[in-house]
RNA sequence: GCUGGCGUAGCUCAGUCGGUAGAGCAGCUGAUUUGUAAUCAGCAGGUCGGGGGUUCAACUCCCUCCGCCAGCUCCA
């Protein structure tokens, strides 16, 4: 036997004799690395301690704090799951059970669905088979040997798995955790040494699934949990569970009367005043933003007859999502986006290549008839409005338009403190139209990216068929991702519509359309916004900014002044006036999210000022009006510091 | 659409073995005139999601439809 020469991360070497395991580079290091190690980079492939270094190469331990610990820890601990279910529940079978990106899942075959005691019972035995410290270990088994065992097993399943992914291999990789009748399971790896490093897990939920995700097959029984490498990421997940719950906007939404939804209408809002309000508020700024840009707003029809449906493809690709109504033996249907609209108002004129680029915005109301199941909340409904756009560009002025469009996108994420990526992507395998166009757009796009400075990732063949795309994440308060802003180029609909520009040279040409839309939808913005800032809005979002409350009724018509004066100067002011203690005021107001509490009485209606009190500061003191306006104005205006508002 | 769970007053939730429903908050009325997160008392509020069935009797058991929740799936 030779040697070998293992390169460690610090560019410092060593040789060890060929074979020698990985966890024995660890030990040769120190000892302390050698306990906290759970697998082994070995030239950038991760494997387990066990793996026999055969010849030179880069190795790197992965321990607790290794970015690599995560996925390996959620996928054994995947492992000691099906250990504990096939060991309380004889007669299960496994499926698959991956890592995911917040924990991981395993299917199973059972004969009743688990119920919240069963998962209890689960996750004690769990805990109960990490104690015992138990190792994982490798086994190449010969793959008829495999199949006979699992199929013996009764785990059909497995077998089809050999079968499907070990073509033409002689061997396959099984894992046992203590020994094959403990647990064994069909798995590339790797895995952590020993079930006692698995303690920090949890097992969240369970679900139906069905074996590959297709209904037609086989129901199974899911059951989700999620691990950590330490226990502290495991309880700051935990934690954020909860705020998320806190901050669920279908619960916020009733609590601060912003909306509701009723069974005769699913999947469309019943905006109430408050949430009206909000509503209105974000599409002005909305126009606001769009104007100065170069956009003006029109409102094209809500329903269609099926004819333009047809010429735009809806019909034959969306006509499942649509809502139809039949008219005078006429189909017709309430419109799911607005692109057709506007290519027909586009079309309404002659356009001059001097015109171009042409940016339609509309905000009205959109249908499309999700199936039931998937409805929820403001996050997926069935009524909502865009903030779109369609902007009518000649080619060269692509590049142009993407960046003066991602430049908008910042400046509105900004103004509601949100941070966001943008990820660009491309041709995908079917697509319409030339190569060398998609190119050329790409390039445009790529450009564009760098020209603004923005950092991005690629998304490679995720383009739709139409034309390549960006779009933008945006990250909340804690820490979740929503997509919310796209840019779209769209080469297919203007030749259905035979869209033209007349250019310089005085013949007809094509324009390019870019779909392009920043909040997405008004409905989920707004559920975002909700869970964004857990109800608390920043002053010039809030629904109501500020509120009066007098001491007594003596009080009332100063009460009623003040009130009255900040309405003049513009700001969203209520008064209440019910008999009741300051306190028990203070206590709802508080309880409303309502920024500002001004409480009046004796001493304020004599000297003309108000005592301010603020929802995340507490009293203020007195005021003069006149420069509490002045301060409210000013923080409207500039729309505060969204970032300390949502910690309030 | 599929699987499972759930649906009781405006909201949050009790309701045992089948004997036609309760609390807190909110609301209304009255008293209280209040100084920075809940004043007191009284009153009212329900086809127990809809429909059908079993039963002497159904919030309770069965069927069915609707909605909500979680997940699957879908997402031009």
């Amino acid at each position: 036997m030779g040697q070998v020469t293992v390169t460690l991360p610090d560019g410092s070497s060593r040789t060890v004799p060929a074979g020698t395991p990985v966890r024995g580079v660890a030990e040769g290091i120190s000892p302390r690395l050698a306990k906290a190690a759970l697998a082994a980079l070995v030239d950038g492939r991760l494997v387990d301690l066990v793996h026999p270094l055969d010849r030179d190469a880069a190795v790197r331990i992965v321990t607790d704090s290794s970015p690599e610990a995560l996925m390996l820890c959620r996928h054994s601990t995947a492992h000691l799951l099906a250990a504990a279910v096939t060991n309380l529940f004889p007669g299960a079978q496994c499926g698959i059970g991956p890592a995911t990106d917040e924990g991981f899942f395993y299917d199973f075959v059972v004969d009743r669905p688990f119920v919240p005691e069963d998962l209890e019972t689960i996750e004690k035995k769990m805990k109960q088979l990490a104690a015992e410290d138990l190792p994982y270990e490798r086994q190449m088994w010969p793959r008829e040997q495999a199949k006979a065992f699992f199929a013996r097993r009764g785990e059909p399943l497995k077998v089809q798995l050999i079968d499907e992914k070990t073509e033409g291999q002689r061997d396959v990789s099984c894992y046992t955790i203590k020994d094959p009748e403990t647990f064994v399971d069909f798995c590339t790896g790797p895995h952590v040494p020993s079930t006692g490093t698995l303690k920090t897990f949890k097992i969240l939920s369970t679900s139906n699934a069905y074996w590959k995700g297709d209904a037609r097959n086989q129901p199974m029984q899911r059951i989700y949990g999620t691990a950590f490498p330490t226990d502290k990421e495991l309880k700051a997940y935990l934690t954020q569970l909860e705020e998320a719950k806190k901050r669920d906007h279908r619960k916020l939404g009733r609590e601060l009367r912003l909306f509701t939804f009723h069974q005769w209408a699913p999947g469309a809002a019943f905006w109430l005043e408050k949430g009206t309000t909000l509503y209105h508020t974000l599409a002005n700024y909305m126009r606001g933003v769009l104007s100065p840009a170069g956009y003006v707003e029109v409102k094209t029809p809500l329903v269609y007859n099926k004819a333009l449906w047809e010429r735009s493809g809806h019909w034959k690709h969306y006509r499942q999502n649509m809502f139809l109504i039949e008219s005078e033996n006429e189909t017709m249907s309430v419109k799911p986006m607005n692109c057709p609209g506007h290519f027909l108002t586009y079309a309404s004129e002659t356009r001059s290549y001097r015109d171009l680029p042409i940016r339609l915005h509309e905000q009205t109301p959109l249908h499309r008839n999700e199936v039931s199941g998937v409805l929820s909340g403001l996050t997926r409904v069935r009524q909502f409005s865009q903030d779109d756009a369609h902007c009518f560009v000649m080619q060269d002025q692509i590049g142009d338009e993407v960046e003066r469009l991602i430049r908008l996108v910042e400046r509105v994420y900004d103004d509601f403190g949100l941070p966001f990526s943008a990820k660009l992507s491309t041709r995908p395998e079917e697509f319409l139209g030339e190569v060398a166009t998609w190119d050329h757009a790409e390039s445009q796009l790529r450009a564009a990216l760098d020209r603004a400075g923005m950092a991005y990732t690629l998304n490679e063949g995720d383009g739709a068929f139409y034309g390549p795309k960006i779009d933008f994440d945006v990250t909340d308060a804690i820490g979740r991702k929503w997509q919310c802003a796209t840019i779209q180029l769209d080469y297919a609909q203007p030749e259905n519509f035979d869209l033209k520009y007349i250019g310089a040279d005085n013949t007809e040409h094509r324009p390019v359309v870019i779909h392009r839309a920043i909040f997405g939808s008004f409905e989920r913005f707004i559920a975002i916004l909700i869970e964004h800032y857990a109800g608390a809005f920043p002053l010039w979002l809030a629904p109501v900014q500020a509120i009066v409350l007098p001491i007594a009724d003596r009080h009332a018509a100063y009460a009623g002044e003040v009130r009255d004066r900040l309405r003049a100067a513009g700001l969203r002011a209520e008064l209440d006036e019910r008999q009741e203690k300051i306190g028990y005021k203070i206590r709802e107001a508080q309880l409303q999210k309502v920024p500002y509490m001004l409480v009046v009485g004796d001493r304020e209606a004599e000297t003309g000022t108000i005592s301010v009190r603020e929802r995340s500061g507490g009293d203020k003191g007195a005021t003069p009006i006149d420069a509490f306006i002045a301060l409210a104005r000013d923080e409207v205006e500039t729309k505060g510091t969204p970032a300390a508002v949502a910690r309030g």
